[in-house]
DNA sequence: AATCCGACTTGATCGAGATCAATCGAAACG
DNA sequence: CGTTTCGATTGATCTCGATCAAGTCGGATT
């Protein structure tokens, strides 16, 4: 109990109320109580580590995963060896809302550093939300989000240049460390350069070449995964001086 | 009442368990007193015209809508009076499910022809889901079948090219007036070919090109907004060979 | 019927970003 | 500690689809 070890591999295990994450996280804005009884349905496995998968394609739909530590990056795998990174996980984050409907993943997760991940039945959870309103309207929000998300990335591909998807990128990454009580201007990618390319549907050398580009300009600075940036409000603006005239449509 | 006017008008007032849509819609798999209770809370407003708006970006989240004849898209406008179309809604389909996290609309929806619309006050739902599981049910599953095809977009805007991304979308188009009893092979596109550019990240000339070379091959049929689709199998495989070698990924 | 307008088509040209190729450099490993 | 390997960078070239520029066609208006 007193070994120093034992209580390091216990914070692991600490509970959602406990938990550094709980104000953006599942059991957000619950009321103790019901926390708690999401908390026992909660499984808080050891850290699994960079390439381990937390599901692949194909499998029976089980649980829901969040993010405790670390980073996942999410993929659907094609036939031929190739994928396309549908997005990266950080911390307080949920996984696999989309193999609800046909009750197998459609995409497969794997780590991309050593993370401590929570898992949730899902059907414990569908279970408890039956009785608990507040839990209910919570994986409302939670799904309709990642709905928001995912058309927000679909108007980035569609509407912006290689530039400005890059500088959106780095931007939302920042925001999420901010919220999450990290720099918002010094932060280390979990992901590789192809990793975001294939994300932003880039090739490789074009976010090198960006990444440089950046760097020239004063926007950042980059060393490998260390990235520091130096202008957010520059940054912004080469997302917003977006799409100004292209594929507009007349107002029919 | 004997009237055939006032009998036609209530053809559209048709209740949840006579509509030829019950198999494919929300109330799908209710039991019917499960679906009476739905039904009950539904709105169904008189026809809506082509250019008629169910709301609008930044409207306050009142109501989802379900096409009950006609169709809708949906579109993120960008403040220089451009847009992103984000999907197109055949009968059957839900609308305004990315607007539940922050209760107001993130896109806008406009009745591409005229159009019956189904109104579901969402708070009426939501607390009818609490004593209904089979509704909550229902409702994870059209939110996670969102979220599934929004990243099927992802992929084909990340990964497809013009070719592709056209075949996927009247594959798709196609597969869902299957399910409609409709043709699969003969329809009528209530969307501009401006729309299906904007939709799909590529020009206009680029989708008018296409038609005029998919019809030189012998895969479809097209006069102004009919399609004639003469090669499913074909048209298939134009998609299937799709990012054979790029932005692949070497498994880490 | 004339004309007007917007949607669509077709052709010519251009450019952003992909692809190809070479090199570098850091981490991993015997 | 040298060697291997894989990610990242940088340069050169090519290509797909955007853009620019005319036309064409069909439906709506008068």
């Amino acid at each position: 109990m007193s070994d120093r070890k034992v209580i390091s591999f216990e914070n692991i295990k600490i509970a959602c109320k406990s938990c550094s994450l709980v104000t953006l996280c599942l059991p957000m804005g619950l009321d103790p109580e019901d926390m708690d009884r999401l908390d026992r349905i909660i499984k808080r496995s050891r850290p699994l580590h960079r390439g381990d998968h937390l599901f692949r394609e194909g499998d029976a739909f089980q649980c829901l995963y969040i993010v405790k530590t670390g980073s996942v990056k999410t993929y659907a795998p094609s036939e031929d060896g190739g994928e396309q990174v549908l997005g990266f996980h950080l911390p307080g984050e949920l996984i696999g809302l989309d193999a609800i409907e046909n009750a197998s993943h459609n995409c497969s997760a794997k780590v991309l550093e050593t993370s401590a991940i929570c898992e949730i039945p899902f059907s414990h959870l569908e279970e408890l939300s039956i009785s608990m309103p507040s839990l209910q309207h919570q994986m409302y929000r939670l799904l309709s989000r990642e709905i928001s998300q995912d058309e927000s990335m679909l108007t980035l591909l569609g509407k912006n240049n290689a530039e400005e998807r890059l500088a959106a990128f780095l931007l939302s990454l920042s925001g999420r460390f901010k919220r999450r009580g990290f720099s918002p201007y010094d932060f280390y990618l979990s992901m590789s350069r192809h990793e975001i390319g294939n994300y932003l549907g880039l090739a490789v050398e074009t976010v090198s070449r960006l990444f440089t580009r950046f760097q020239e300009e004063g926007l950042l600075e980059v060393e490998r995964k260390h990235i520091q940036l130096l202008d957010l409000q520059r940054l912004e603006s080469v997302v917003k001086r977006s799409s100004s005239d292209t594929n507009q449509i007349q107002s029919t």
